[in-house]
DNA sequence: CTTATTGGTTTCTAAAAGTAACTTGATGAC
DNA sequence: GTCATCAAGTTACTTTTAGAAACCAATAAG
């Protein structure tokens, strides 16, 4: 069976739904450098709750995209690590964040070109 | 100037609010295509909303991603087009595209599994 | 007995997304 | 003449989500 992202019924639209996240995409590629525990995530990504971020990882789990590992250790450690699935994923999504970092001063220099053509226009 | 999408005060960050938008992502690689007029986008991408369709479209012409153009045709019609900027993302975006439609199946079965998990456990 | 730790949940509010109706301007049908 | 239609949006309203901050359990150190 073959899938179609444009297509709204399709389960492949679920999954950009999960993926296809500002967050996700920050949690896949940081977990790509290794198993990280919950406290260093987040400190890891600034601007990211503890609500977002424990949303974020329960949908990664349930897509069996990352594995949650409990350390009875006191306080009880918990460790997130990329499955096989989630590393073939992590492979595509870390091109984007390179090309992010590596655009930025041409779209920043998009954005004031467009804001001074929409200023002039008003 | 060398950019990280994990510093919140860093402008790449910006970026991925923009790019890291599951619409975002369906209108590029739709674009990846060739250029589409606005109401072909929107039927062409089921669930998207005119109104969100129109603000993500001006977000990613602010970014010069894609470019506007309007011709005088009766009624008006207006073609949206990827820049050199934004055919060189959509090659990042793709693969994560075609990835989602290859890895489905897992998916959902993870999700199956997670949700027997669950049931259990409660 | 207070403080600190980890890994969360809860509560509340502000922002965003979704739904559906309305706009504009010319054109063709009746 | 006026009614409906098309494209490409905008506006108003509702619901969902995101974000900020406080709270919780368990345990150990001081």
């Amino acid at each position: 069976m073959s899938y179609d992202v444009y297509d709204s019924c399709c389960p492949a639209r679920m999954v950009l739904d999960h993926v296809g996240d500002k967050w996700a995409l920050l949690v896949l590629n940081r977990l790509g450098q290794g198993p990280v525990r919950f406290n260093a995530l987040r400190r890891d990504i600034p601007g990211l709750s503890q609500k977002v971020l424990s949303q974020v990882l329960k949908r990664l789990e349930r897509d069996g995209l990352i594995t949650r590992e409990v350390f009875p250790t006191v306080p009880v450690t918990v460790e997130y690590a990329l499955t096989g699935l989630g590393e073939c994923l992590t492979a595509n999504v870390s091109p984007l964040l390179r090309w992010a970092e590596a655009n930025m001063e041409q779209i920043k220099a998009a954005q004031t070109a467009y804001d001074g053509r929409m200023a002039q226009a008003a």
